[in-house]
DNA sequence: TGTAAAGTGTCCAGTTACTGGAATGTCAAC
DNA sequence: GTTGACATTCCAGTAACTGGACACTTTACA
């Protein structure tokens, strides 16, 4: 396979492809006498489940984590449990974050009139010193 | 009002309050004679305030539009209001994503039984071709 | 068979919003 | 007078790509 054919299965872009292994996330294609990179099911494999866990939140360095984790026959559910655990809690901490941030916003566009007189509830907060 | 002070009372690392001017985003300050910056409270109405719409989310374009909104006395509260409500769609937006990934995530962080074995379900579904 | 289009290669720069660090200069206190 | 805190500038690095320039290879079609 080429390089579009197996960006294209993996569902990401080429320049991707190619980045992720310059950084040592996935390892070096073979090449063609031309230079062209080659790719066989192996590779695709190993490209979705980088997407897939990028597409869960997950950082490169845990995605460098995760596979070899993925490519360890040995490994425990436990190893991988653990990382996906601490993961689940940053997101119930990112909602946490964003809910407060949605009501207090969702309070302050509500409160503007959104007229033509200057008189702006959310300027006016944005203006306290107060943190939020 | 020298930088750290300054930067103290916005709530701001004092990088940062030479950052916003390196940019434009506020205006330069003055300098005393050695080339100290020197601030009055004009200067940290602003840097609060784009502090607060940093907290709220907005990027450094938008605090650039909100910050001369801030400064526009004739700007009616409408125009503050469409930006306000843009992002706070966006939020809303990131709030759907975020449930939708952490129903699936907390889903597969269950189903994992996290012993010894190396069964594991969260691994599984990062591997397979479907796109969450 | 010639050529044009599409694909691929490398390399460099830009993105966002800062942050860290080095080298150097200034100010206040004891 | 000297020490220490604070200030300055400039450069580099972060995360994870993305865009563009330029050159080469492969494929498709007349």
């Amino acid at each position: 396979m080429n390089i579009s054919t197996v960006a294209k299965m993996a569902g990401l872009p080429v320049k991707t492809v190619r980045y992720y292994a310059d950084i040592g996330l996935v390892s070096a294609p073979e090449r063609t006498e031309s230079g062209y990179r080659t790719y066989d099911g192996g590779a695709l494999r190993k490209l979705v489940f980088v997407r897939r866990a990028r597409e869960f939140g997950f950082s490169i360095k845990e995605c460098r984590e995760l596979l070899s984790l993925y490519e360890d026959r040995n490994r425990s559910s436990a190893d991988v449990k653990r990382i996906a655990t601490r993961r689940l809690e940053e997101i119930v901490e990112k909602q946490r974050e964003l809910k407060s941030l949605h009501d207090e916003f969702a309070h302050l566009v509500d409160a503007c009139k959104g007229d033509e007189r200057p008189d702006c509830p959310i300027i006016d907060s944005l203006s306290t010193l107060d943190r939020s």
